[in-house]
DNA sequence: ATGGGTTTATGATTTGCCTCATAAAATAAG
DNA sequence: CTTATTTTATGAGGCAAATCATAAACCCAT
């Protein structure tokens, strides 16, 4: 996350994305930065069948789709606003311009990637070598690591995102949450929040 | 890759590890970087029942399971030396006072850094919701793009590498490249050997 | 309240990949 | 050159998760 002023006074923009809206489509160059200022993004990927995964979920403060800025590739998702959702985005230029003159907000920047790398690379180990209820425990546990504190963790969730989100189908998600529930890995404060 | 001059005059040692030696193990804490001066690398997983997924393979230069250094978490899988490997080591501390010290060499660590991410995203989108056959020509797309120049590309991994790259088993993989030879979508050099 | 849309729930069936077993090639080692 | 080891090959069978179908529960706007 970079500060909004400092963004603005590189010449970043504010857009405006109803929800729906698509912010960035797979295999198209990247030629921007994205910030949410206020709102809901996800980054997925559908196949031909309709079958979706999502790379990730965004929020306030968050950025999203910054690899191929650095490495000059395309973009292997899309990016689509989930709610209305209120944008900084800066040319790419500008942000290197930003990143070289302001080290400390560079290393931050760089700290996000790290984390990504580490989201994805559990990701990956869950989908392939772990069941079902390992993988949304596995899931859950990074979300409360990275929005929770030590007494609660909250999350908005549907089971069909957490299926999105770990490779699965609803209803596999849907059978796997209530087992936890029984074994009492899992609480359910209302729908669609865990503890 | 940061040359092997910069990183000795950091204090970096030259450590030796032989083949199937552990380098790095999973749940650890990150303490060093990394870089192969010659030999091979790779990082993976394993799960109860010995199955195992390979995060990546690392070859002479490149560096590996530097996200934790950055991100002050635990390493999300193993690395191994396959080949007899000569490796830097160099410790946290020193590696970021480097990188401070040398903003163009942060700069290509960064960039390093995406195009991990960029692959891994696109593994992840592959085994999500494409089939064995898409996934490994996707593997082989990636390794061309990264290894081969436009008239050749020679890449040698077993059908259990690829296998274990791509979270499938041998038999499916063996299987599937006989597919797409056949269908001329693959073209085996010799063993082990694509172009 | 009431109706429409989303989310959760649950059973029946199918299927793609894994698993298991076994063997033939190919490569390496002595 | 011979033997040992690794890699490739192939069939049969099983199984977990996907798919399909249908309905109940819940949420929300009017």
């Amino acid at each position: 996350m970079i500060s909004g002023i400092l963004l603005l006074k590189y010449g970043a923009t504010i857009e405006n994305a109803d929800a729906s809206e698509i912010i960035i489509s797979e295999k198209k160059r990247a030629d921007f930065y994205f910030q949410i200022k206020i709102g809901e993004v996800k980054m997925f990927n559908l196949n031909e069948q309709g079958k979706e995964f999502v790379q990730g979920i965004f929020y306030d403060g968050e950025s999203f789709g910054e690899p191929p800025l650095l490495g000059d590739f395309k973009y292997p998702a899309s990016a689509v606003a989930v709610k209305p959702t209120e944008l900084y985005k800066l040319s790419k230029t500008k942000l290197f311009e930003l990143l070289v003159d302001n080290p400390e907000v560079n290393l931050k920047f760089t700290k996000a990637l790290a984390k990504r790398l580490y989201y994805k690379a559990t990701i990956l180990k869950e989908i392939s070598v772990h069941p079902p209820e390992h993988r949304i425990l596995a899931l859950i546990d990074f979300l409360k690591n990275k929005y929770g504190t030590e007494e609660l963790f909250q999350v908005e969730l549907t089971r069909q995102q957490i299926a999105d989100l770990t490779g699965q189908r609803v209803e596999t998600v849907i059978r796997a949450v209530k087992q936890l529930e029984q074994e009492g890995e899992l609480k359910l404060i209302k729908r669609k929040v865990f503890r």
